[in-house]
Order: C-alpha cells, then structure tokens, then sequence
RNA sequence: GGGGUCGUCGUCCAGUUUGGUCUAGGAUACCAGCCUGGGGCGCUGGCGAUCGUGAGUUCAAAUCUCACCGACCCCA
C-alpha cells in the first residue's frame, strides 16, 4: 500500500487541506459567488441529513416537537429584546424593499429565531397545562458576518438545529440545559467526536442570555471549532415578549426558558477535519457516499470470472443492508481506489483473479488504510465486525486529540508558549474581561473560551495571566 | 470602518511592466478511441475563455485610463 494523496497535508497546511477535501470529496461548492455563501452538494448533504436525523431522534426523545417558523421576522419583534438586538443588530440581513416599494415593516432574516417565536409563544401558553412547551426547527440562519468567511466554519447562511424551550420553573429549565448536553454527547459519540464544554465569560454569552454553554471540539490545527451551545434565558425572552401563564394557584406567572442551537454545518466540518486524512475523507458507516465499494481487478481473459463474482458480491452485501456500489468503470483500478478514498467510503472490496481462484476477498479498510483478506464466507460477519471497529478506531482517535492538544498553565510564560505551541490551554482565570483582552493580544488570538465543566467550580490557585486569585479553570483556545 | 492585492477555459497559472508576435499559451480536469489493469499509467484526438462588467484613449486594448462589481489579504 502506498501512503496517499497529492493534494496539500492535513498536518503541514491544514486550511489548504481542508479545502482540497471539500472540492475533491464533491462535498461543497464554493464558486456560487456569493460571500459567505456556499453550495452543498449530495456528499455533503448526505452527511448533513444524517447528522440532522440524529439529531431530531434525540431531540424528539427528549419530548421535543418540530416547528417551522419564517425566515422573516419582523423589525419591530427583533427590537423588544434590546439586549438581544445589540448584540445582532450589525449582522442582519434586512430586507427594505418589495414589490417595487419601501417596506413600511423591514424584515431581517432570521439570525436566530427568539424574537419570531416568543411573540407566537405569548399566545400559545396560558395556563400551566401548556408547559413545557419544547420545539425545534432544523433551518438555515443568516448573519451578515465582518470576520473572514470560511466555508463550513464560518458562513453567512449556515444549517443548524434550534430548540425553544419554555417551563414554569427555572429548576427544570436548568434540567433542560443539561439534558441539551446530552443530546449534543450522543450524537458525537455516533460521529466518533470528542468535545469539551465550557460555561461562557460573561461578556461572551448569547445576547440576552443568564449564562451559555459551548461545545468546542478540537481541530488537529489546534484551532477550537464551536459545534454547538445552549442557553439559559431564564426570563428574558418571556418577560420582554409578555408571556404568562396562570399557575395551580391561580396567579399569573413568567416562565423561563432556553434554547439550544447544534450546528449541522459546523458538526460537518468536524467530521471532516477530525477524521480526515492525507488521502481525503475518513468516514464512519452511514455517511460516505456508499459504505462499501466493489473494485474490480480485470486480467486479460478473465474478465466474465471476475465480472459474475462482482456481480455475486454486490448482491449479497447489499442484501446484507449495507449501501453497496460496483465501480465497473473503466477507469484503472488505482485512480479508483483514490476517488473513492479521498471521499471516505470506508469499506472497499477487491476482486481479482487470485480471488476467484481462490474464493477469497480482499476488504481495504480506510481508518487505518490497511487490508485483509479473507474466505467469502466469512465476509459478511467481518464487515459487521468492521463497522463498529471503525468508529470506535476513529472515536479513541477524536478522544486522543482531545487529551494530547489540552495543557495546563499556570504562569504567563506558559500561556504564551503553549500558545505558540497550538495547544489547548486550561488554566485558572480571574474573571476580568480585560485580562482576556490581554491574553488575546499576546498570543495572536487566544480567546477565554469559559469555564471547563469538567473542573471544580472553585479552582484554588491564581490566574495564570494576573496572578490574582482564579475564580474558576477555563479552557483559552484559537476558535475558527 | 481604514489600507492593500487580484479578477484570463471547469480548476490552477503564463501573457499585462514596454499596446501590434494573442486567431490568447500551458498544466490539470472533462469527452472519444486505443492500450492497460493488484495504488492517480501511457498514447492519439477532441471540447473548452465575448480576458469580471461598463465606458474611454488609440489605426490597434487581456495589456493604458476611469467607474462599477466581485474575491482575497492585512489592520482597527
């Protein structure tokens, strides 16, 4: 086997690396011409409806509906939540005209769908009997982004998931918050992605919000990607849009509430660059193209023998359910076993003369890009074997990034080596916006990310930039 | 918001400085045929660009001027 691709290296050019694969896998288009606009092809769609799927499973098993809410939402809706509308008010879209004519009302795209829904929430909750009241709507948002688009990190129309959840208590709001975690856990596990959680700094919550929660995954660049938050809300949303409810006592009270945004898109990217190889596309079963690709091996005279075991195989694999395709172009078995690598179908399948004579097959796996061979009866239960094995292999690998790319620091000079080093710093903070600032200058971009969830909540040590004592261990990291 | 760079076949790039050789060249991709076939093989032929858009200067514009549009980079 020859080590692959001739396209940029992941571990030399990651960003050249990553664009290659999106072009050469046919998973996006990037040419439509418009910024921060991209197209996503079957590739890429047949990742995103996937992800979607589980996503809703989940979402739907934890007693949420679906909805679907208008990409408009009207001017006036956005400004009832000032804080809200500060923190979007330079990243909409706003449509001003139409019909030929100046819109008495101007409409903004949805950057998010508070202000759409609280107004409809207010007439549907009256009584406790309506609470909770949990939905979701899987939809594309638009933000007029300043910063640098990048397609799938960073775009102006992005796919995503957003939960709205109301309860008549702040206990099972919290409760909720937790449970959104959950969701977003599971569903990584089934992607084989590791992620870590962190409680957003203050001046870095989503506008209106009591506090947020972030779900960072590591790039093997060392670069964060944000796949996901959710948000207590607490009463802002509710109070601001007059929602109320009678309780069992007979006494009008606000709800509270939260959301919960999965990125799709970002959760693609992840995959992607998690995975991802020098040869292209790493992927686990259930997202590639196929699962298994049958590449036949043709000799001079032995065409029919290899063709009718091709055909034979196709049939009983995909019989077997798995999503089975025959590549009997006639293109040279060598370019098709880069195609269909560089596009991360995991299984491939060689037939060739020494098989047949011997009525063996040749499985190629692409995690570990290694092959095996083995009877043909024995075919079906390896690839069943195979599949879990893979994402287990590629999970420990998404597991291991994780562990290896987080280092503590507990002095300045640390920060600014580990920093430089692409590491993921945890490292007790003492809270002040200002020293955020600071760090950020010093390291080319580092941000306070927030509270790592998996520390205890009083670290007893100082800030490793001020040396004033931390108030809590965060997580400092490069996001895309 | 401020500064800069750049728009030429699907893609990447040459040509622009010094207008005429450009009927715009190459590589790659794509299509057809042959050959091959256990890791992007080879050969032959073919398709493919109103040179971002518009206006101007000129006998003559991819090349010079202006405006617009778009993309990219840097700084706030």
């Amino acid at each position: 086997m020859k080590p692959s691709g001739r396209g940029p290296r992941k571990s030399d050019d990651f960003g050249k690396w990553f664009d290659y694969v999106l072009s050469e896998a046919e998973l996006l288009d990037v040419r439509y011409g418009v910024k921060g606009f991209v197209v996503y092809r079957p590739n890429a769609m047949k990742i995103v409806a996937r992800i979607y799927r589980m996503l809703e499973g989940e979402l739907e098993r934890a007693g949420h509906r679906q909805v679907l809410f208008p990409v408009v939402i009207p001017l006036s809706n956005m400004k009832k939540e000032t804080e809200h509308v500060k923190g979007f008010e330079d990243q909409v879209f706003m449509i001003e005209r139409a019909g030929g004519e100046e819109l008495q009302e101007k409409l903004v795209l949805r950057p998010t769908s508070e202000t759409a829904v609280y107004p409809m929430v207010a007439l549907w909750v009256r009584s406790y009997g309506h609470l909770p009241l949990k939905m979701y709507q899987s939809v594309a948002v638009y933000r007029h982004e300043t910063k640098a688009t990048r397609p799938l990190l960073r775009g102006r129309e992005f796919l995503w998931i957003e939960t709205h959840d109301v309860f008549p208590t702040e206990k099972e709001a919290e409760e909720q918050v937790l449970q959104d975690l959950d969701v977003e856990k599971r569903v990584c596990q089934e992607l084989g992605l590791a992620f870590m959680v962190a409680d957003r700094e203050p001046w870095d919550k989503f506008p209106g919000a009591e506090y947020s929660y972030a779900y960072d995954v590591p790039l093997p660049d060392g670069h964060v990607i944000q796949i996901g938050t959710t948000h207590y809300l607490k009463d802002k949303f509710t109070k601001a849009f007059d929602v109320s409810f009678l309780g069992r006592d007979g006494k009008w009270e606000t709800p509270v509430s939260t959301c919960f945004g999965p990125g799709v898109g970002r959760m693609l990217a992840a995959v992607i660059a998690t995975h991802g190889d020098d040869g292209g596309l790493v992927l686990p079963f259930g997202m590639a193209e196929h699962d298994v690709v049958i590449v036949p091996i043709q000799q001079k005279g032995q065409e029919e023998s290899v063709k009718s075991k091709c055909a034979e195989l196709l049939d009983k694999i995909g019989g077997a359910g798995y999503d089975c395709a025959l590549d009997d172009s006639d293109r040279s078995p060598g370019s098709k076993f880069f195609a269909w690598e560089v596009k991360g179908v995991p299984l491939r399948v060689e037939v060739g003369p020494k098989e047949v004579a011997e009525r063996k097959v040749t499985v190629f796996r692409r995690d570990t890009r290694t092959r095996e061979t083995m009877g043909e009866e024995d075919l079906l239960a390896r690839m069943g074997e195979l599949k879990g094995d893979m994402l287990k292999t590629l999970a420990r690998r998404s597991q291991d990034l994780l562990r290896e790319k987080q280092k503590r620091a507990t002095t300045r000079a640390e920060v600014t080596d580990l920093a430089a080093g692409r590491y993921i710093i945890k490292m007790g903070f003492c809270g002040e916006r200002g020293c955020a600032d600071e760090i950020r200058k010093a390291t080319d971009g580092y941000e306070v990310r927030g509270r790592a969830l998996d520390e205890s909540a009083k670290p007893s040590g100082n800030c490793a930039w001020c040396g004033r004592p931390a108030l809590r261990t965060v997580y400092v990291a490069d996001a895309y």
